[in-house]
DNA sequence: CCCTATTATCTCGCCCGACGAGATACTTGT
DNA sequence: ACAAGTATCTCGTCGGGCGAGATAATAGGG
């Protein structure tokens, strides 16, 4: 064993503390979208379904049910059940395919944008605010680090 | 409106991008977790029960069932079931309270801890490595930065 | 020291999100 | 036009989490 994995293991180094930072900060973005959840009659998997809905549509794509459920790890009747309860609370719309008509594309309602933007704006202008205070080095510092531990989390496995 | 908030919402401002990592980060960091608790068998809320009991054993705390519960948001069935559902695949084990005999200590199997190891290990271990590249003024703008956005989605409301 | 109030956990019955299997509707290739 | 393939939906079931209440142990007043 070297000597930075028994430092990783047994004693909080400097570069430890930063992980566990990082670890804490994913713990608390979780319980903040949780809060959100539960203050609109919502599941958790509703709200990763919307913030999915809108990153997609951020990016100008269509995003229809399959590709929706797919994204969650939901199977067909779970994502059936998912749109129906979004639909139901007037969070999106189901609009049949125009090329395809098996498809079913799921559209964000203008009402529920508002309210991920009454709900995460303000952590969001804090966090910006807070970058605004870094200069150019220390940006790209921020900006590599979580950069290189999304990529190592994301593709670490199959 | 402010023109920086025009750009916050409008455009993707240099800010706005790391804003987005972020949250990838937090994305991908569930994902994470959520193969480590299907390659386990194990469900979401089992896999932070585990990593609460790990933090409070790390900072030599005794974690009653109680506790446990509470910091998950579980009430006193949904915790039982908990208990029991790793209880049964070796992961922890129950402890009568020796002072308090209606307490039931929760302790972590060493079993457990070591298929934390085995997962969350070289994700760790790159995230240290990465941190190593960095230099005392870069290292305090993360830390600084994920310590803002951690107060602030903790503090925001309630 | 006993009796009551309080605390910690557990048991029971229910709800509902997610799954597997299969039905239905539409499209594509021959 | 027909068979094979694809996208979504329906039905029955499982299981995590909740509310209500039972049980066991501690703490406090008389």
């Amino acid at each position: 064993m070297s000597r930075e994995q028994i430092e990783e293991s047994a004693g909080p180094g400097p570069e430890m503390e930063i992980v566990h930072l990082l670890r804490a900060v994913a713990v608390e973005l979780g319980r903040h979208s949780a809060r959100f959840a539960q203050r609109h009659g919502l599941h958790p998997t509703d709200v990763r379904a919307l913030i999915a809905l809108m990153d997609a549509s951020r990016a100008g794509e269509k995003t229809t049910a399959g590709r929706l459920g797919a994204a969650l790890g939901l199977n067909s009747a779970g994502t059936t059940a998912l749109v129906d309860r979004l639909e139901r609370a007037g969070h999106v719309r189901r609009v049949r395919g125009a090329g395809d008509r098996r498809k079913v594309v799921v559209e964000v309602e203008q009402r529920a944008v508002a309210l991920g933007r009454e709900h995460f704006g303000p952590l969001i202008d804090h966090a910006v605010t807070l970058l605004q205070g870094y200069d150019e080095r220390e940006l790209a510092a921020i900006r590599g680090f979580l950069t290189g531990v999304r990529d190592a989390a994301a593709g670490e496995d199959e």
